[in-house]
This record gives structure tokens, sequence and C-alpha cells, in this order.
DNA sequence: CTATAAAATGTAAGCGCTTGCATATAATGT
DNA sequence: ACATTATATGCAAGCGCTTACATTTTATAG
């Protein structure tokens, strides 16, 4: 911080105090119109930048929002993440973005971090977080929100992930089809990919059927997860004729792989995922999936959250509408 | 700010004076191992976390790099940035992610802004920047790295764009084409979109061809983009049998279309991208591209911030070594 | 024109930490 | 044991801003 101009250089070539500066910087409406002017002549001529870290610290505010996710490197999450961030930066906030890859530790730490940076509101992603994790949250004093699934313990702005999953099973039960296989996302440390088997689950249930062991298998989280996963249903005993994947990553790489095994999608093998990636439209056949609005998540979490930093009480919880897209990958079993 | 523990606080516990602490927080080998201890139990025991905003006004120093990107909604800079928040966060550092979607004046003021809450460094994409942005860049006395691609203006770690995109327009000329088409990315604010297509006319102009203005087309940087693109090189008198896409988004928005169109890919039309994503690979046929390391595009960015801060020279210019991989979307034109 | 309220501005005390310098303590040599 | 040096620690002055509160200016009423 060489020869930095300060706030003091500013209110002095606008003849006014620093205080008059200052406030002309955070509430332009108090100072009068002719005083403003001067002041922000001097600041445009001056070129003043105010310092932010000492805005912060004399102010308790950061103008910083933190967010915490399992990682960028999934559409879905740059996806919901790039919302936000033009959301807020809208609004003159600054998103501080950190990614744990699916380790409930680096989680505790990076949250940890971004309160000691000051953030103003915190954003995380899904229920499971270690214990210490929910106690740190409920010590800290300010706005946080759970999104993508809800939990009573703090606010959130997600999807009904066991309904989403429903849905699609209940499409492909009444396709007709009675040995619907899944391939669902990593589990640990995922509640998502949990509420999604589980969905799955109780559709099946209610049409007297049930999921055995041998029709679920978990996957890494991208394409070659897919691949790997429809491999191993498909040397099971009693091949499926349905598959649920737990996303749409995962249902694309399965059906890239059917095809490859020489498997027709759908005569051969239906195959529905969740999400709604552009890749599922453009593929051939089209994915029938689950869509869901990640976009708005993210724009629509970074709305509360200015609310909420300006003292608005915000929902306990919200849920995003979802809707099932039928494409070319589902269709009757073949009999 | 509530009750919020001082270091003060942890001072009088520990009995030591505050400065002590401040040592054993940020340069624990000087102080004695004893008092150290001491130290680190007051501050475990009372659960203490330094406030970063004092810590940046009176050391100057912020531990936080900024990132400003294009978006995060494509694969590439996702994970290029989620490898720099990795390797950074590991060395104690913030990433805060900034995006513009390829708006010059939104970019400028994103960097202002960030410059304001005092970032250490500063990464940028590119090189297509406002006159102003260079001025406000060269005016800051901190570490600042472009990627992707190079400009003599700034330490720059990136690729030869053009030398990607020569070795791709090789291989298309090898296999014998002599009508290449090219879709390419939006080039406005697009140094590296620009760079490709020169690359695939600077080969085509070695071996004695030329590339007509009805063979390029320029598309949004996603997979509609590259269907759009060659539905419209697809209705021009003379088609081309191979086409060159400027990433390989792009190139499997083509590839699908195409497949759609009842072509077949590589023997009625040859495809051929840049980026290497992971549906290249695993879509069928698979793509040829010319992979790019991204992951360590965003890895070795973030080394060289950390080295740079801590008062290291770092190079003024690195460029990444890329590869040809050619799987089954290009091979000899139909005669 | 004066009294009174309202609006605008100034004064100055921090915000919680770091760090140069002064001082105290420990280590070393004789 | 006492200088002398090397190490550890403490003191206190800021870092650049915000914001109660005090003071001055301007608007409004009588």
């Amino acid at each position: 911080m060489n020869q930095r101009i300060t706030i003091e250089e500013v209110a002095r070539l606008a003849g006014v105090s620093t205080a008059t500066v200052s406030r002309v910087l955070s509430r332009p409406e108090v100072v009068r119109s002719q005083t403003r002017e001067q002041v922000m002549a001097a600041i445009a001529k001056l070129d003043y930048q105010p310092d932010a870290a000492a805005r912060a610290l004399a102010s308790g505010r950061t103008h910083t929002v933190g967010c915490v996710i399992p990682t960028l490197d999934h559409a879905i999450f740059a996806r919901s993440t790039q919302a936000m961030q033009t959301t807020l930066a809208q609004a003159g906030y600054q998103l501080l973005v950190a990614s744990h890859e699916y380790d409930p530790v680096t989680e505790f730490e990076l949250v940890r971090a971004l309160q000691q940076r000051g953030v103003d509101a915190l954003v995380l992603v899904g229920t499971d977080h270690a214990p210490r994790l929910w106690k740190a949250l409920s010590a800290w004093r300010k706005p946080t929100l759970l999104t993508w699934s809800c939990d009573p313990r703090l606010p959130s702005l997600g999807f009904d992930n066991e309904g989403a999953a429903q849905m699609a099973a209940s499409h492909l039960l009444e396709l007709g089809h009675r040995y619907i296989g899944v391939i669902s996302g990593l589990t640990s440390h995922n509640d998502r990919a949990r509420s999604r088997i589980d969905g799955v689950r109780k559709s099946l249930t209610q049409a007297g059927l049930s999921l055995p062991p041998t029709l679920v298998t978990e996957q890494a989280f991208n394409l070659e997860g897919g691949r790997l996963g429809l491999r191993k249903l498909m040397t099971s005993r009693q091949k499926p004729s349905a598959i649920f994947c737990g996303n749409d990553l995962l249902a694309v790489g399965a059906l890239l792989e059917a095809q490859r095994m020489g498997l027709n999608v759908p005569s051969d093998l239906s195959i529905c995922g969740i999400d709604n990636l552009e890749i599922s439209e453009a593929i051939n056949p089209g994915l029938t999936t689950v869509s869901l609005p990640t976009q708005d998540l993210g724009r629509i979490a970074a709305q509360h959250m200015l609310s909420a930093i300006s003292g608005e009480i915000i929902a306990a919880k919200s849920l995003l509408p979802f809707e099932l897209v039928v494409r070319g990958s589902t269709g009757l079993p073949r009999r």
C-alpha cells in the first residue's frame, strides 16, 4: 500500500470532513446534493478507491457472501454458483467460493475460514455436515442458507429430491418396467444422492415391487461413473429393463455405454436421469430427465441472502419446482 | 460483532501480550515453544478466530487472490478455477471469483472491486481487455497473471492457441480434407477464439488452400451453438468434408447435430475440436481433439501467484503443452 | 425577525490487529 | 560471576475507515 489515496485526501480536496466523504460513499442521500457533487468530483479526480478492509473493520460488514460447495467441476454447481455470483455482484456484493470435494473436514475448515473473513452471509449445499459444523453455524450470528436440500435446523432453499426421483421412477413404472436399476452418485456426505434412491425405492414399494441391492450401484459423479455403473448392472443376474440415474451426468454416461455395448436405447433399455443438463437434450436419443431450475436456485439463494443481510426475515424453507421431461431415452419395455 | 473473542482476551488468558499472540499466529517460529503452547491452548480454549479485516488493515495483506473469468458456466473455466481454488486453499489463501460474461465493462468493474478488496494478486483470462483495465493493472503494485493466452504486457500462463488449432487443422489436411469448415466461438472480447481461427487459416495457407468466409461461422459457446453452426455450414454451396470447432462444446454439438441430420461421422464428415472434455471421450464416435491441461493451468496459476506474493520472480511467459488426441470423429474424406 | 425544529456536517473515538522499536530474558564466553 | 550477544517479549502507534454525538447551518413557524 504505497501512496494509496485515502479518504482524508479526498476530504481535503473536497473541502469537507472525512465523515462526509464516508457518507457520500455509503449513504449518499443524507448529504446535500451540492456537497455530494463536490465530493464525487474529488473522488473521481483522485481516482479514490476505498479500502475494503478498513471499511469492514470499522463497520463490521464486508459486503461479501461466502459459499461452500462440493466442487465447481460439475455443471450444476458451476451453474448455480455462476447465477449467485452475478446476482450478488449486481447488488455490490462479492461471492467468496470455496469447495471441499465432498470432504466434511475440509468443509468445516472452509466455513471457519469464511467466518473469519467476516462474510456477511453463508450459503451451504445440502444437509450432510459434520456436527461441529452445525455447532459453528448456530453460534454464528449471521444469515445462513442451506441449498439443494432442506433441513429444519436452518433456512433452506432446495428441491424435494425424493419427490423428483419418485417422479422419474413413476414414469418408468407407468411404462411398464418392473426391473428398475439405479446408478446413484456416491451417497457418503451427499444427502441428495440418498434421497433420490429413497424416492425410487418408495415408488417401487408403492407399486408392490422392491429394489434389490444388486440393482443399485454407487458411482463417482461423472460420465465414467455412469459407464461403470451400467456395465455393473447389466452383468447382474436379473438385468433391469430400465435404469434410473441419480443425475444426468451418470445417465449420459450410462446411455453412451449402453450404445457401445450394442444396446438400443430405449427399446433394449430405458434410461432416466435428474438435472436436465444441456447435453441431455442434445444427445441422441434425448435423455428423459427431471428438470431442476439450478440457475434459479443460485439466483434466488443470492436474493435471499441479500434480504437477510438487510434484516428481512426469509422463509425457513422454500422448495423449487421441477418437472419431468420425457425424451427418447425411455420407452416401453421389451416384452 | 457481538461478544466476539479478541486477541486481547487470548493474551490475557495466556498471560502474554497481544503482540505475542499475533506472532504465534503469523510467525510461530519466533516465539519460544513453551510460550507458544500456552497461547495455542488459550486460542483453543476460547475458540478464538482472528478477524481477517483487522489483520488485512494492519498488515496490508488479505491472503486472498482475485480471479476474473468470463463465466463459471463452462467446463473449462469451472475446471481450472476449481483447481486454483483448491491449490490456494491448501496454502491458506482464499479465491475471490468474479465473472463478467464476456462483457469488458463488467470485467473492468470487477477488477476494480477486487482491487478495493485488497486481493494480494489477480488472475485474468486472455488478452482482450479494455484499455482502462490495462491502465488499472499497470498502476497496481501487486502480482497479476494472464491465463489461457499470453501477452508481453504482463506475466502470462497459457496455451499457444494458434498452434493448437494448427495442429488440429494439419491433422485434417493430412487425412486429405480440402474443404474445411470452422465453427468458432464468438470472437468479440475473446482472443482465444480469434487465435484459433488464425491457426486454421495459417495451416490452410501453408497447404496452398484458403478459408473462405462462407466456411466460417461464429456461434455462442455451447452445444446449441455447435448445432446451429453445423446446419449453417452444411447449407453452404461448397459443403466442407471436415469441420474444425473452436472448442469441444461446439464440436460435440456439431457432431450430435450431424448425426441427427443423418450424416455419418466421420465417413460423411470429420469433426475436430479443442479442449478434450470428458464428454469428448465418452461420445460415440469419440471426438478427435487437442487436449489442453486445463486443470494444470489452474493449479500452476495458483502456484505462480503464491510465489509472486512471497516476492519471487515468476516467468514472464509460460506455455503449457498440448497434444492431439485422435479418436473416431475424424477420418478420410469420401472420394 | 426571532425561536424552534430539522437537516447537514464535523469531531473524534474506536474497529482488532500488526509491527518497529524498546526492553527484558536467556545463552554464551571468559 | 560478569560482560556481551542473541532471543523473546512487551509497548504503543498506527492501518483507513465508520459512526455516535456534538455542533453548525438551513428551513419552518410564529
